[in-house]
DNA sequence: GCTCCGTCGAGAGCGGTGCTCTCGTTCGAG
DNA sequence: CTCGAACGAGAGCACCGCTCTCGACGGAGC
């Protein structure tokens, strides 16, 4: 059981998270300082490095939060009653919709890797989540016979086992050519709303919801999973 | 004619960009300091404001520089003598091989945008290249025929001018819905190039440099681009 | 109940940053 | 030849991440 010590540190730990990821909304990860959340918070800046060891931490910790919100987004979407085309394009829609609602942690997430470019081990369960997801989909897919037939299997030596594992989970169905194809599906989602966020797709493209909706469609029909009919 | 003075200026800015150039590829954007620049120079920090009025404008140089880099070796890979899927391919691993080669300038282009920063007008036409080399392959593809018929045309208000431009202008074989698979391909292909980078693929993919090709080339027949043969 | 000792907050300080201002100097156009 | 514009250098401002020290508090053991 913890001590009423250690309560208030993880109590004084998360608000100091929290002012953080307020600030991380408000002028994004490159400005965020760990003088202006001691500020918000009216402590010294010193008494923040009894929590943090240092701003990169701080950082670790709101990458972590982040992707835990993504992912929570993104199961909260899914319908597993849904036809699995459905089910794919509303999670891609609600990774888009966070996206846009937390540009900044977005960014975070899957824009530049920020300093000393050192991803701890932590974030990994974390940064899952939505990859797990998309990995359910195309799995019940399979599972319900709603894949085209295949006959790939195994490629030694081009996925590792962590895409095995996640995408269909060993089922004949799906192949390494399928797995291969829902990899790009998924460096597409995020490819195509990092450049409606970061403004490549301008002049490109004018009805972005409906392009999204488009592109989605597509992905889909990439990895096999054709709309309901 | 440029006076002295002028050619003399525009050297030493030049050799401040260039000085800048090395330091970004060392320690990263975020990481580039403007004194630093002016130390490897012999000068004083206060004296590069006679050339760039601020570090974002000298970003904004560095930016212009690298979409300039990678769109010539773009346009370098693409043979168009060569059979258009050959040709995706190639500018495709053209892209990722500059990227694995200059990642701090890729990270630059393709990752978060820096704070206070909006891509000025001066960066589109640069930055533009590498959607012209892909869309060029697009439209040689149509003009020979080579690309699957189809009979849609435009739809009024989801893509701009400026893909209708460069995705194939014009040509009936490639209407909107094409447009928006090359479009979807484009922006897979920078987001598996970051992800990659990125470290987002690390424990899925073990073959990286087997599996971009695989990918690229479910990419080329997204969009209709079927092997020579 | 009292005494330690670990934890805590605060402040000063170090070296670094972007950026501004002022000061002499230098150069070139008129 | 003159005079103003451009230039380089230096000091300085406000801010940053981070470290160190110092006094105060509070819970655990005697």
């Amino acid at each position: 059981m913890p001590t009423a010590r250690e309560r208030v540190r993880a109590e004084l730990t998360a608000e100091i998270a929290e002012a953080a990821r307020r600030q991380l909304a408000e002028v994004g990860a490159a400005a965020l300082s760990l003088r202006a959340v001691a500020r918000e918070l009216g402590m010294a800046s010193s008494a923040v490095y009894r929590y943090f060891p240092s701003r990169d931490d701080l950082l670790t910790r709101l990458i972590i939060d982040g992707y835990d919100d993504l992912g929570a987004a993104a199961e909260a979407a899914d319908d597993p009653a849904a036809p699995p085309a459905q089910r794919w394009t509303s999670v891609c829609a609600a990774v888009r919709d966070w996206a846009r609602a937390h540009p900044h942690e977005y960014a975070l997430l899957y824009g530049s890797p920020v300093p000393g470019y050192t991803a701890p081990r932590d974030t990994v369960p974390a940064a899952s989540r939505v990859g797990i997801v998309l990995g359910a989909v195309l799995g019940d897919a399979a599972r319900a016979g709603l894949l085209p037939e295949t006959a790939g299997g195994r490629e030694p030596g081009l996925l590792g086992d962590a895409a095995v594992e996640v995408l269909g989970g060993g089922h004949p169905a799906v192949d390494d050519a399928v797995r291969v194809r829902a990899l790009v599906a998924w460096s597409a989602l995020f490819g195509t709303v990092s450049f409606e966020l970061f403004g490549h797709l301008v002049g490109s493209v004018e009805d972005a919801d409906r392009y999204f909706d488009r592109a989605m469609t597509e992905l889909a029909g990439l990895v096999g999973l054709r709309p309901a009919g």
